[in-house]
RNA sequence: UGACCCAUGGUGUAAUGGUAACACUACUGAUUUUGGUUCAGUCAUUUAUGGUUCGAAUCCAUAUGGGUCAACCA
């Protein structure tokens, strides 16, 4: 029974071109720029692309855009390789566009063969000035009619190392006047005498994005080359270069980026988070970066079906946040292993369990049938939520008060009879009976209770460490506000609860499972987790209708 | 005062000249040993004005609104 989905413009484009025989099987590429860690509008593109080569004959490269020796690292490609593999995603060849600077080299030459390009000795200065304006026309270098011989003499010189940074350029001899920006003799190579994470010292030229992402397509035969929107502008020098190179016509397609609110996605915002100290670093699980979700308990599935859900187009857009939590729940709640955890605890006495403990048992997953049950330590000390007990509760609170009863999960169904307060007036502690007969799985005492508790027995509970998330920013769009966007950081975005109580098994929480802590969210072991000290990262809340409720009034 | 891209419920995406739909959100209610899940239902949409057409969200024109472009970044 499969529904039929409707095509993205991609997908019909790559139909058409399946259809009348353009190709037989397409070519696609993911090609981050090694500067800094993926995130979740990474994610849409690594979907995107490889999952077009899913669907259609054909296959996907993942090839790093390292033509800026001063910004990239090797760190960055393993993260990237990491990031990519773990949401799912195979790739047919590891390229670098460092892996073609001979061939991009040779293209130069060929250029300034063609008279297609010339050696300009002006400053970054004097050429933003000569650039002109969208609406003004540029004006030519005086070094623009350099003979081809001396072009080529100067170009040589300038790949031997025999000037300095910035003093000479390589551009493409186009048309100063253009009306596209970038069709004003663009800059194709630079000199930096820098060292390079992977060609080492052997270049002291590099080629400028313009002058290798395309000719990188070109070489890998990529066929359909999809990039964000902001590069549209840039299809007319793609094409240009590709015709006057006479090398294979890759395509160049365009989509929106994904915009995501309450948070930043871009790799310079999110690198000063990073260097300011404002996160922990590029995996805090606060961050919209894939490692971070990773560490926050996002599921590769449930990253995939956001990506899915959100589409492909070409509009402006800003995505809701509550979407991806709709879909890291759904699919959570498929496999999240339910657990006992009290955060804020008050001590409930059950003055009428004449036993030492018992022990109970309790479905690990109500949505599995085979997913079998744990082991759970009762007694007659047990610690509640403070918040599921009010001496003087409001209507509709189905919680636990004087005179009301609960249902202990997966246990007894208690009565509270008397509530104990210290010397300032506090709440210490709750006297309650409990229905013998009520037992869960045996309960034969007809009582129906309308509120139902999660619990841990004090002498049994193990102390964990508990992170609970909330949105990284305060305002919708960060960006979009007067000012600094780091003035908009939530500064509630993290709060340690530093001793919760939890039930025993947890004693045996692996990085890989995940939980649900009943009535609380889903929860993930944290890599900082030890033996003997557990560290637990709040992926995203359960639904909490009461808490909209009490909003309400 | 240029060129280019874009415009469908609150959000995201469909409808490819023929009944404006799906998902999320919000709101009701039912079920429930998680105030979770599940189930049933409700609210809500074509930027504007002209034109073409038997028929327009779709094609055309103009306007309006939003975005992009003047890094030796990608």
């Amino acid at each position: 029974m499969s529904e039929e989905r409707s095509l993205n413009f991609l997908e019909e484009i790559i139909e058409e071109d399946l259809k009348n025989g353009k190709y037989k099987s397409i070519v696609t590429r993911f090609p981050p720029e090694p500067n800094g860690y993926l995130h979740i509008g990474h994610a849409s593109s690594i979907c995107l692309n490889f999952g077009l080569t899913q669907k259609y004959p054909g296959y996907t490269n993942l090839r790093f855009d390292d033509t800026n020796p001063v910004t990239e690292e090797t760190e960055y490609v393993e993260s990237i390789k990491e990031d990519v593999k773990w949401l799912g995603f195979e790739w047919k060849h590891e390229r670098f566009a460092s892996d073609y600077f001979d061939t991009l080299y040779e293209y130069a030459l060929k250029l300034i063969d063609k008279g297609l390009a010339y050696v300009d000795d002006s400053t970054a200065e004097e050429m933003a000035v000569m650039k002109g304006s969208p609406t003004e026309p540029g004006k030519d270098s005086i070094y623009r009619d350099r003979t081809i011989a001396e072009n080529r003499d100067l170009f040589v010189r300038m790949k031997n190392g025999e000037y300095p940074d910035g003093s000479r350029t390589l551009r493409a001899k186009i048309d100063m006047a253009h009306i596209n920006m970038l069709m004003r003799d663009p800059i194709l190579y630079r000199i930096k005498h820098a060292h390079h994470h992977r060609t080492g010292d052997k270049w002291c030229i590099y080629p400028m994005y313009d002058f290798a992402h395309g000719q990188s397509d070109s070489i890998e035969e990529i066929t359909h080359s999809i990039c964000t929107l902001e590069f549209v502008p840039h299809r007319e020098l793609y094409d240009w270069l590709i015709e006057k190179l006479e090398i294979y016509p890759s395509r160049q397609y365009e989509f929106a980026r994904r915009n995501i609110n309450y948070t930043v996605t871009s790799k310079r915002k999110l690198l000063q988070l990073v260097n300011e100290n404002h996160v922990t670093g590029w995996d805090d699980p606060r961050m919209p970066t894939i490692s971070g979700l990773r560490r926050r308990g996002y599921t590769p599935d449930s990253i995939r079906e956001f990506c899915d859900r959100i589409g492909v187009a070409k509009r402006e857009n800003m995505v809701d946040v509550g979407l991806l939590e709709f879909c890291v729940r759904e699919h959570l709640n498929r496999i999240a292993l339910r657990r006992m955890v009290v955060f804020d605890p008050l001590k409930v006495v059950i003055t009428n369990y004449t036993g030492e403990e018992e022990i109970l048992h309790s479905e690990n997953n109500p949505e599995d049938e085979k997913g079998g049950t744990r082991e759970i330590p009762f007694s007659a000390e047990l610690y509640i939520e403070k918040e599921d007990f009010m001496e003087n509760p409001p209507k509709k609170y189905f919680r636990l008060a004087p005179g009301q009863m609960v249902r202990l999960k997966s246990a007894y169904i208690i009565k509270c009879d008397e509530v104990i307060k210290d010397a300032a007036g506090t709440i210490a502690e709750v006297r309650c009976t409990y229905i013998p007969e009520s037992k869960s799985g045996s309960d034969t005492s007809g009582i129906n209770v309308k509120g139902t508790l999660h619990w841990v027995s004090v002498k049994h509970a193990i102390n964990a460490e508990v992170r609970l998330y909330d949105r990284l920013f305060k305002v919708e769009d960060p960006t979009d506000e007067e000012g600094d966007f780091k003035e908009y950081l939530n500064p509630g975005s993290l709060e340690i609860l530093s001793t919760a109580y939890a039930e025993p098994v947890l004693k045996n929480a692996t990085l890989e499972e995940r939980y649900q802590f009943i009535r609380k969210g889903y929860f993930v072991l944290d890599k900082e987790s030890a033996p003997g000290k557990l560290v637990f990262n709040k992926t995203v809340g359960l639904k909490d209708a009461w808490a909209k409720e009490v909003k309400k009034s």
